[in-house]
DNA sequence: AGTCATTTTTGACTACAGTCATTATTAGGG
DNA sequence: CCCTAATAATGACTGTAGTCAAAAATGACT
């Protein structure tokens, strides 16, 4: 056969395939019966494969949490393809990419709260290891921080803001809105508003304008 | 004795006495040796308690770092007095509190990380058992609600500000900044920096005000 | 002091994540 | 086809968090 030369190599494609054996029966399972429910042997027995074999593929079993944070940031992409093209205001495009990791996360509440809870702690794993800021997380500021860097090129946003900064405060801020969600349930709706309003917050400030304030200090003046 | 009546009963005495050997002879072992390298045996041992008596103090290893973030939420209102007292804008306050945890965590940054990661995950164990928002993150947003809502009779912030929202904004935002630099490390200004920015944008808003958008758009006005 | 119900302590025991020396598979060169 | 080195799979083994039935301590009451 002529594509066998094109073709990924035996031991690649079959190092591929079991990894994803184990994977889709982790989550099989934990979606059955729950992650701290589920055991490492119970994942290595669906997926056909010695318990040992699981660790090499994912070395912690928080590790499949973070595969699964992995693929969703990664789905930003596929999905919604590159930021340019989306169109609309900076406020638009983060509230777009908001509500897509949101849904992705609310299709299975407890794994998305774990999954997240885990991505937190993935940054404090890192740095044990001395290779902080990698993974989901780092991708998705990645993307926020560009979202902003373009609407201050658009000269919607201020010049001065420090954008490293800000784009640290409105994950911090999906983060925390997505895992109140997650822990205290809600309506889908109420989790889009909630957030919204925090993005409304970080784009306006809650500081009362100079102007309004001597209304309110001294009374009104013209009207 | 006349005080046997006033003093605690020795049952309750004794517990109390058993709780501290306990939680101090752990606190020791993670200094010296970390978290992760000390053993609840290592803990009993130094406290000289039976295994299974930690676990009647502490149900979990996670919850001496529970009982760490508690403390330290409680030295707050302990060490800084009640909030009315402090004079100084809304911001001023908020900057206070910041700094006073941000110092307590800078003190044994492994341990900070520890608690404040578990402080998160909380939230989440909370959850599971149907009570949720108890616990340390509650005591410190009430603060931070409360601060605000001071601020909002003051009339330095707009009134049309849902305080529990940007209460939870800025304690994310405490969260975030504390834990990555936790894990990053840093110079104790760099974090006070990077926070009073983050509250700087909370305040302020990105957004650039109409009135400069149009100068930016068309070119400068007066110079 | 003696009885007894209640609370607390105890450590042997269980369950499970994670390790690692051993064994099996594969690819490539002769 | 055989030999060898590199790579991957395996499962017995280890360490430790957490459980629980039994034992000990406590204090209220007689």
């Amino acid at each position: 056969m002529a594509d066998a030369v094109h073709t990924v190599p035996r031991r690649e494609r079959k190092k591929r395939e079991a990894r994803r054996r184990i994977y889709d029966a982790a989550f099989q399972l934990f979606v059955e019966k729950g992650y701290d429910a589920t055991t490492v042997e119970e994942i290595a027995e669906r997926a056909d494969v010695a318990k040992g074999t699981v660790f090499n593929y994912f070395p912690r079993k928080t590790s499949f949490l973070a595969a699964l944070a992995e693929h969703w940031t990664s789905q930003i992409e596929d999905d919604l393809g590159s930021p340019d093209s989306w169109g609309g205001s900076t406020r638009e495009k983060l509230t777009k990419v908001f509500r897509f990791l949101a849904d992705l996360g609310a299709q299975n509440p407890e794994l998305a709260r774990l999954a997240f809870f885990e991505s937190l702690r993935y940054l404090h794993a890192m740095v044990e290891e001395g290779r902080a800021e990698e993974g989901p997380v780092r991708n998705f500021r990645l993307l926020t921080r560009t979202l902003l860097r373009r609407g201050q090129e658009a000269g919607e946003i201020r010049s001065d803001v420090d954008v490293e900064l800000a784009a640290s405060l409105i994950e911090s801020a999906f983060h925390r809105t997505l895992a109140h969600w997650l822990a205290t349930g809600g309506s889908r709706a109420s989790l889009h508003r909630e957030f919204a309003t925090k993005l409304e917050i970080v784009f306006s400030g809650v500081a009362k304008p100079v102007a309004q304030r001597r209304r309110t200090a001294r009374g009104k003046r013209r009207g």
